[in-house]
DNA sequence: CGGAATAACGAACAATCGCTTGCTGGACCT
DNA sequence: AGGTCCAGCAAGCGATTGTTCGTTATTCCG
């Protein structure tokens, strides 16, 4: 209860909303926050937020359970910090791939590529919170769909570029390519002969055959 | 393991009850245990497994929490009676689906619609568990396994029935389609103009157009 | 050297969790 | 009338949950 806000505390500068370059994870420079934040993902990621306890990602960093507390003010805002690094990471790494391509069918499947490939690489996590675990539960909503928003806003664009016949529904057309993407971690197997990347390709190879450049 | 361990018994009288029954909630024949599903599956589809507590469920039913494991022996064995009975609810659905036509395409394409449907009636309870929440968790894994590949395989029947041209990876197909299909309780809105049949027609037409039947 | 700031320990808190047990009112059958 | 069983109440158990708080070591800094 309390909600009150006392602990004034910040333990670096967390403050400021603009986002902070953080760069390569093996940096040392990256205290304990960064690792925490690390093995909460890597559990969260396979138990799920509830299936997680505050002692069970103590235990996994080597800490007690109180001390976590003074790095996050509670379970939320732990969740919150690393969903918000994550989207980061994602996105990243999804304008890192546009980099190169021009073509707008080229550019939305580098999209895909570097999307499904950052959702096995952060262990799935990102799928975790999508389905409404979360969603339906508490303020955390709120911040979780903006930044997911802000996430998909890329996509959003990438697929409004792409030139289609019209009467084409480029929001199903969008939702439907991220929720096939997004079902893969559900499904992939490392073992599998498949690569994440072939995965997204051979998923969006549908859509590319079925609205074919051919003029006619 | 007994996996069906009895406990088959029907409660049959139910007939007067209180004096304040006025409407005619569902079918007569089904007493307390199915309403309890019914509102503990409105709860999970809503809060999540591990969001849902037992007294949850006895509160929306008008029960007091150590009732209920009078019907079921542990929220585990609730959870799975209710994941079972819409396994098995969704599959007449798609079976009542796939009455009338014949045409591999038609098929598949009923068999989406009715999916989709389904999904959408029973509250999005499938896709609570397919993205790994329970699934990595307890033994509960297995019969959910077990059932939804049950499920599936009627869709994998379905899909191995399209006339495809060679060298189509069919697995990746399927479980590109399953998974747009599962992703569209996530984003649907009742207000937004589009029932789940028109979304789940949209999604199947990219994969008709990508493989037109002519012969070329 | 001395005082902040950092980062954690150690122990507990109230609340909630799934679940167990002893019991009872009433419907049904004979 | 008596017996049986259904269906639920009432109360509490042990365990775990997120969280708080006073107290320390260690480091930085002038």
């Amino acid at each position: 209860m309390g909600s009150g806000d006392g602990q004034g505390v910040k333990p670096v500068g967390d403050r400021g909303r603009d986002g902070s370059e953080q760069a390569a994870d093996s940096a040392p420079g990256q205290s304990r926050r960064d690792e925490l934040l690390d093995r909460a993902g890597e559990l969260m990621a396979a138990k799920g937020y509830d299936g997680t306890s505050m002692r069970d990602i103590a235990r996994a960093v080597g800490m007690l359970p109180g001390s976590l507390y003074y790095h996050f003010p509670s379970k939320e805002a732990l969740f919150l910090a690393l969903h918000d690094r994550m989207v980061d990471t994602m996105q990243a790494r999804v304008d890192a791939a546009l980099d190169a391509p021009t073509d707008p069918w080229d550019r939305l499947e580098a999209a895909c590529v570097a999307h499904v490939e950052g959702l096995i690489a952060t262990g799935n996590l990102l799928a975790i919170v999508s389905p409404g675990f979360l969603d339906e539960r508490d303020a955390i909503s709120a911040r979780i769909r903006a930044e997911r928003s802000r996430y998909e806003q890329r996509f959003r664009h990438l697929v409004a570029a792409l030139p289609l016949p019209a009467g084409v529904d480029r929001r199903v057309l969008r939702l439907h390519l991220f929720g096939a993407l997004n079902w893969v971690p559900t499904w992939f197997d490392p073992g599998g002969g498949l690569t994440p990347e072939q995965i997204a390709r051979q998923i969006f190879a549908v859509f590319r055959a079925a609205y074919p450049p051919a003029q006619g």
